[in-house]
DNA sequence: TGCGCAGGT
């Protein structure tokens, strides 16, 4: 352990006047840099200031003087607004003036915005309207080093439209690491074989920060959080402490052990709160988080990777690292898409422990040995090599991008990858033959914020006189297993599925909970307590559905309506059009209960929150895979029949079989 | 047969 007294240590202010942060020297080399340079990468350190400072610089400096604007992009959503936040507070303006942000569902932007902070995903979805990206002067990509999928594509769109647009400025904020592979990344391919770009370091104003290791790594690092947390609270000075832990069920426990734990404590001692921080909570939940803890209280948050980078809370001394994250597989033979819980990179463990520095000297605890950190990979593998990349090449085609094996990837994905993805757009109608975009489907298909299976369906809905229960049913599925309250008693959670149980299948059982929670749940607040229902998320379903709805408002496909064949039932109707979307999601259960998919091969089982966990069925098709453990389940799992397969997937079942 | 989605639109 260390042997300093935090007691003693100088507490800075929280918020250190801005001529104070390292980037406020670098001022005029940074514009004189951006003035001359396309493009500019910014290596800064956590807690230079370059995310909330350099768009001032820009903007002083007269960037916004024609009615253009400075765009910076963050990878997350709580990102995207605490900074916002930040930056509207040292500009002096209210929030959604001069300085804005945008989400989805929340556009806090005016006419009179001239720096927009917004997730990386909604810019690449604003180049659909405005493919060269003109209302921007200046496009800052905030934590490139990430290597999201949407900032990987985002990085190759911005390479495309500096062609067009000479004048445009792009700067990407980077980790020492890589700052030279994004230059060369801009600069290959230039003809003129000038440096496009150059690199400026910013140091950062971090404190020292001690790394303590377990001896012997820990069977349950939940447990081991848990008690770590504990021991800080009693033997360590004053300060919050942030636990990253790889996903909601951890971090729910967590809390709940903390809480019990805490109420033992002895009389007149310091409190103990635990706070949540993931990003299936609204945004108003995520936002305690940020509140600074009352008198004589210890904030403990408990965060999946959502506070790995960008977001900085006030307060935090001491980082407690479990050295794993939740990290996406695609197994192309299979089309089977997990998360797994897998080993966090050195770069990543470095990033969290960084968290513990930003207003004094803190302690980062992992809870694993010294040797299994030098055993971590670098850096984590970019996501565009493991994703499913169906929705991605439906955007990349939508944004006039043909030939998408060319296009210029900063790491291009494996074409197997490329292969599986294009294969299902075709069979879903969303590509000819040529691989060309087709239209108006595949544009339409693009255009929705839905998964390529769930767009097609909402776009086969009015042929089938479904358009309204479909929506409800493409937001309800959208919220991805939220809709009961996960704690609490099983037998009431199972009695409330059963109330509203269709024999159908899950999807029509989605329809009958969100047509009751409209016409029930808004008004009375007992219901969704009675029903064991998830108010906020079924109130988000609401919004999902508006904005789908608004989609096809625009599409002119709302007033279709009265297409629907009288002599079928609509609940046939229904299931008759998800098959036209979800067809490569068939499957057979076998007489022992588990299903075989259509490609075979894979045993699945059908996940305990389903209708079909203890019912007979035939044909089925599902919404999602869920890789758990040693089984495969699949989860929102409607009946259908084998010939519907064949009448509405003729071209993909015949390739298959 | 007994479980949950990291992050984004």
């Amino acid at each position: 352990m260390a042997d300093f007294d935090l007691n003693s240590s100088y507490i800075p202010a929280l918020h250190k006047p801005s001529a104070l942060l390292p980037v406020a020297k670098h001022r005029e080399s940074l514009l004189f840099l951006i003035e001359t340079n396309p493009v500019t990468i910014v290596v800064g350190q956590t807690g230079s200031g370059k995310t909330t400072q350099i768009p001032q610089f820009l903007e002083a400096a007269g960037w916004c003087s024609d009615g253009k604007i400075i765009g910076i992009t963050q990878p997350r959503r709580v990102a995207a607004t605490t900074v916002a936040v930040r930056v509207a507070e040292e500009y002096g303006c209210e929030l959604g003036k001069q300085v804005g942000y945008s989400i989805r569902f929340e556009d806090v932007t005016s006419a009179v915005t001239s720096i927009k902070f917004m997730t990386d995903g909604l810019l690449i979805r604003e180049a659909l309207v405005d493919p060269l990206l003109s209302r921007y002067s200046v496009i800052m990509v905030d934590e490139a080093h990430e290597r999201s999928i949407s900032t990987d594509i985002l990085l190759g769109l911005l390479k495309k439209i500096l062609r067009r647009r000479p004048e445009l400025r792009i700067i990407i904020s980077s980790a020492t690491l890589q700052a030279d592979e994004f230059l060369r990344f801009f600069a290959d391919g230039d003809a003129t074989g000038s440096q496009p770009g150059a690199i400026i370091t910013l140091e950062g104003r971090t404190y020292p920060i001690d790394v303590l290791y377990l001896e012997q790594a820990t069977e349950d690092y939940v447990e081991s959080a848990v008690s770590t947390v504990f021991q800080i609270h009693q033997k360590e000075a004053a300060g919050d402490i942030l636990v990253f832990l790889t996903g909601r069920e951890e971090i729910d426990s967590a809390v709940q052990a903390i809480e019990e734990r805490s109420a033992q404590l002895s009389q007149g001692s310091s409190r103990i709160v635990p706070l949540p921080l993931y990003a299936g909570l609204t945004t108003e939940q995520q936002m305690y988080v940020f509140e600074p803890a009352a008198a004589n209280t210890r904030k403990v948050i408990l965060s999946t990777n959502i506070a790995e980078a960008s977001v900085t809370i006030d307060g935090v001394v001491y980082v407690v690292d479990c050295g794993f994250v939740k990290l996406r597989a695609f197994n192309p033979q299979t089309s089977i898409e997990s998360l797994t819980v897998t080993p966090v990179s050195k770069a990543s463990a470095q990033q969290r422990a960084g968290r513990a520095g930003r207003t004094r000297p803190g302690k980062c605890f992992r809870l694993y040995s010294e040797d299994a950190y030098q055993s971590l990979p670098d850096i984590t593998a970019p996501e565009i090599q493991r994703s499913n990349l169906a929705p991605f090449i439906l955007q990349l085609k939508a944004l006039g991008i043909d030939n998408v094996v060319r296009f210029d990837y900063f790491t291009p994905p494996p074409a197997e990858l490329m292969l599986r993805a294009t294969e299902l757009l075709f069979s879903l109608g969303a590509l000819d033959e040529y691989a060309k975009l087709t239209r108006p489907l595949g544009m339409r298909m693009a255009e929705l914020a839905v998964e390529p299976m769930m767009a097609k369906t909402l776009l086969s809905s009015p042929a089938f006189g479904c358009l309204e229960e479909m929506l409800s049913i493409a937001a309800m599925t959208a919220l991805g297993g939220s809709v009961f309250y996960a704690d609490g008693n099983k037998k009431q959670l199972d009695g409330a599925r059963r109330r509203f149980a269709a024999e159908e299948g899950d999807h029509l059982t989605l329809l009958n909970i969100y047509q009751a929670f409209v016409t029930k749940g808004k008004k009375e607040s007992k219901f969704c307590h009675e029903n064991h229902l998830n108010y906020k998320s079924l109130l988000r379903a609401v919004s999902i559905r508006g904005q789908l709805r608004r989609y096809l408002e625009r599409f002119g496909l709302t007033a279709e309506i009265a297409s629907q064949n009288p002599a079928i039932p609509k609940a046939e109707s229904i299931r008759r059009c998800l098959t036209t979307g979800f067809f490569a999601h068939a499957a057979r259960m076998q007489p022992d209960g588990t299903f075989l998919n259509v490609a075979g091969g894979t045993v699945l089982y059908a996940h305990p929150s389903s209708l079909m966990f203890n019912r007979k069925a035939d044909w089925v098709i599902f919404h999602e895979v869920i890789e758990s453990g040693k089984k495969t389940f699949i989860r929102d799992v409607t009946k259908i029949e084998k010939a519907w397969l064949l009448e509405y997937a003729a071209d993909f079942y015949q390739l298959k079989t």
